[in-house]
DNA sequence: TGAGCATTGTGAAACAATTCACATTAAATT
DNA sequence: AATTTAATGTGAATTGTTTCACAATGCTCA
């Protein structure tokens, strides 16, 4: 069993919710089709596919329901997987809202809190426990996938826990790389990162258009 | 004038946050210390660090308060850059509350909306605009970063207005890829992704834990 | 039936990012 | 002053990902 390559996974869901929309219209697809509404290459695409184990035929390309077929017994996991979130802030909130019946399969079915005012009801239709009994939820409920949406100075502390109580996948909002042992999968989403990130691509396609200006007035 | 690599230009927002929390308590750093806080490998730290033309000294590691001067010259904007969001709900407002003053000279200075009751007023603490004023407010600000957060029908429409106004770098929320000309930078947010992603690799993770399991016994 | 065509699947090449490995260096120690 | 030590900076190797390029395929149309 060789193992897929991480960007090819993440580009999977991409592929499904394409074809999804595809599908009332259309009964095949082409790879370049797909790749021009996902901004990418038809050989990256087939590429991907791949690994699916499923073949389209040339001259008729891949049968739509055939291939929402495949990936989604790749991607969509065959007995419900649970989620946890810690942190009913912001960020957690908006995140509950999001994932509201997105994938009937992966669902949010705790969070958690450190704030007596919070716990002990319903948040946004999800049940929410005091972080103290996060360890015996995750384990009862059987949750393997953990998201972290604390302040920073909580998030390490949060991980432990999470790791402890057996989950294997972690998302982290917080702007603390975490500490965490080799077989947890962790994807950081920091935002912080991404703005600087995006301000300073940005910055420099400012400047080279100022600097081809400059060239066009030279002439 | 050599292009930097994308990851290593996401990575100095870390070094810098790390080196900031560090400032207080010591003068000097070694690679494999923000290594280890930064989850990432000794070397790797030095390979970004060589971009800056800064160099530390051996035994001495390098200077936190000028590896910190380094990489605001770096990241940070000379004048104040403006960014705009488009979309005031759940994640917009999420957005705004988190990038509220992180960061004096890159700032939300516009956020704009379909919805006439939402618009034509300050929204927590950044005034809104119809969105059919977009291109003529980014204009007169000179904002160059465009935040997507309205539905996925909406984005591309919201691109193409970001776009002709002259933003070069847009962080997009929505599921659906942007086209966009490649002098602009656009940076993909997509919580459906990471989500299926992370839950992918926790199922792996879980399946070789019994496997390993299942072996033990077989002894 | 068979020629023409546009597409697939994939080995190989190219590119990007990371890690290795080690010569070099400055401080600490003897 | 010489030796030891533990860093740095970086060429080269490795690993991971994307793109190229083309033989093989199956549909269409004469």
């Amino acid at each position: 069993m060789k193992t897929v390559p991480h960007r090819t996974v993440g580009r999977f869901t991409l592929y499904w919710h394409i074809l999804k929309d595809l599908e009332q219209e259309q009964t095949h697809v082409y790879s370049h089709f797909l790749a021009s509404k996902a901004r990418l290459t038809a050989a990256q695409v087939r590429r991907d596919l791949m690994v699916l184990g499923y073949s389209g035929t040339p001259a008729r390309g891949y049968d739509v329901r055939k291939l929402l077929d495949h990936i989604e017994a790749f991607l969509f996991p065959s007995t419900e997987q649970r989620i946890a979130i810690a942190g009913v802030g912001n960020i957690g909130r908006a995140l509950l809202k999001f994932f509201a019946g997105r994938q009937p399969m992966l669902r949010i079915a705790a969070s958690f809190e450190v704030n007596p005012e919070k716990y002990d009801r319903m948040v946004l239709g999800c049940p929410c426990y005091s972080i103290d009994n996060a360890g015996s939820v995750i384990r009862e409920l059987g949750i393997t996938v953990g998201i972290i949406a604390v302040p920073d100075k909580e998030a390490q502390f949060v991980a432990n826990l999470f790791v402890a109580a057996g989950i294997k996948g972690i998302i982290n909002f917080a702007r603390t790389p975490l500490q965490a042992p080799p077989d947890v999968y962790v994807e950081d989403i920091d935002l912080a990162r991404s703005m600087d990130k995006v301000a300073y691509f940005a910055r420099q396609s400012l400047k080279s258009d100022s600097m081809m200006i400059s060239k066009e007035s030279h002439k």
